[in-house]
Parts: C-alpha cells; sequence; structure tokens
DNA sequence: ACCAAAATCATCCTTTCGGGTGACGCGCGG
DNA sequence: CCGCGCGTCACCCGAAAGGATGATTTTGGT
C-alpha cells in the first residue's frame, strides 16, 4: 500500500518535470497548456483509475449459498468410528451384505467363504458394536455412518 | 457505465475551460503552470480513483457451497404403497419396531402382545413385501419407503 | 524372518426365526 | 345376520442365527 503511493507521487513528480520540459520546448506552440493538460488529466487519471482497480481487486464477497443435497447420495463412511470400533475391512463388508438383507449363507457365497466364517465375523461384528441380532447390528451400523 | 464515461469527458472539459480561464487571471503568477498542472493532476487522479473504486466496488464473487443439511429429518411415508401392499397399521409398526433392531419376544412386550401374535405379524409382513428374513424385511420397508 | 492382526474354518449347543396351520373375537358393511 | 378384514393367540417343526471356543492360514509391517 504505501509502496503505491510512493510510486503515485514519484510518478507525479516525473511527469511535472517532463511536462516542465516539454513547456519550454513546445512554447511555441498553440494549446501546449491544453496539450499537457490534457496529458497531465489522461495520465493521472489513468493511474487513478489503476489504482482504484488495484485497492479493490481482492474485495470480493464470498456469498454462501447453502443447498439442500440429497443426504443418501453422498455417504461419507465414519472411518473414526470404524477405527476406534476396531472393525475389520471385511466384517464391515460382512455387516453390508447383512444390512441388505442376505442371509448368512447367502453371504458366505456371495464372499466365497464358509458360512462358518460369515457367523465369525458377524459374530465379532455384533461384540464390538454392542448388538445381539443382526437387525439391531444394522440399525447401529447405519446410526454410526459405518454403512449406507 | 456508459454515464459514468459522459460524465468523465464533461468533467473534463468543464475543467480544462476553467483551467484556460485561470491561465489568463494568473498569467503574472509564477509557477502558474505547475499549479493548474497539479490541479488537474489531483482532479484527475482523484475521479479515476473514485471511478476505479466505483467499478469494482461490487465485483462480488458468488461462491455456491453445498453444504450437507440434515435431510433425513422428512420422511413421507407412502401411503400408497402401503395400501397396494395391503400393509396394515400394525403389521407397519411391528416393522417399524423390527428395523430398530428389536426382537420378536421384544417387540411383544414393547405392545403388549404375545410373541405368537408377533410372529404372525411379521410373517404377513414378510409375504407381503416378499420378504424371507427380518433384515430384508426393513431393507424393502426403507427402499419403498414404508418406514423412515 | 518374525510377530501380530486379520481372515479362515470347524464343532457344539442354545435361542431365535420363519412357515404352516388352525382358531377366536370384534367391528363394519352388505 | 353373515362374511370379511383385522388383530389376537397357540402349537409344531425345520431353518437360521447367535454364543463359546479352538485351531489354522494369510497378510502386513518391522
Amino acid at each position: 500500500m504505501r509502496k503505491h503511493v510512493l510510486l503515485y507521487g514519484l510518478l507525479g513528480g516525473v511527469l511535472i518535470a517532463g511536462l516542465k520540459a516539454i513547456e519550454y520546448r513546445l512554447l511555441v506552440v498553440e494549446y501546449s497548456v491544453e496539450i499537457y493538460g490534457g496529458l497531465v488529466a489522461a495520465v493521472f487519471a489513468s493511474v487513478g483509475l489503476w489504482l482504484g482497480l488495484k485497492l479493490t481487486r481482492h474485495t470480493e464477497t464470498v456469498v454462501v449459498r447453502e443447498v439442500m443435497v440429497a443426504a443418501p447420495a453422498n455417504f461419507e463412511r465414519d472411518q473414526r468410528k470404524v477405527e476406534s470400533l476396531g472393525i475389520t475391512p471385511r466384517e464391515l463388508e460382512i455387516l453390508e451384505l447383512m444390512a441388505a438383507g442376505l442371509s448368512n449363507k447367502e453371504i458366505a457365497q456371495r464372499v466365497y467363504v464358509s458360512e462358518n466364517t460369515v457367523k465369525t465375523h458377524s459374530s465379532r461384528v455384533f461384540d464390538k458394536l454392542g448388538a445381539r441380532r443382526r437387525t439391531q447390528a444394522v440399525q447401529l451400523g447405519k446410526e454410526l455412518r459405518l454403512i449406507p
């Protein structure tokens, strides 16, 4: 800012000096006064305009417009809760399939493991979520933003 | 905008004329040239600066930031689907409690009926929804907007 | 290479679910 | 009055789910 003012003043001085020189050289020319008056006007107007623009260039008003967004469209897993509960990726996967309404047997076929394995995973999930039934686990999973 | 330009030009003309008059009146004064040059400079600089400010004052940058707003707050039951599926209010109630993760026994205690009754209700709901498991029924119920 | 976590599978046992069936009472409309 | 829809309840049986425990294999990081 101060730089601008100094520059401005300096520029003014130089201009005045220049004009003075011009004045003596163009004394013989008629309307020299108007000419250099116009010059001065033009230059300073330009500089002023430029300065004005410069000073307000970054005066942006940020308008935040809140938009209703379909909530279920963008689901973001709460990774912190997942970690704090110590739920593994596989367990999360089984939980999702449970939420989709699949039985243990169907889940087993889907992920190519034995039904026993699915039961183990689900048991662990229930334990970590504090759930006793799969419907409860699903409900908690959705509430805690672990699954969509 | 054009108004500004015209005003600017007019003001320039007036100033020039004024200066011309001043010039003749102050001919005797030394440095009259510098004085009115400075005047011109000052005036036009001011005008330019003012114009610059004026032109950019309302340069608002509209930033649309999509914000997640509590969307699931508004649940509207699809009454048409409820009727078309022939689901009774009581069945819907049991379905909601199932979705909350309650067991048949817990539901029975909650609504003051026997567990057998809850089982018949749930069986009917499964039949009407085409579900084989309660988790599936819950999933379908949410999908069809029968329950929140 | 080694350790810990994760994933896998199994077995035994209990509880819960779900299907099927039958029955009873109540209220409402033909 | 009688039928119908709804809500209620019961019994049986097989399937699915859940708890407890132990074991083996994969995998990821130091």
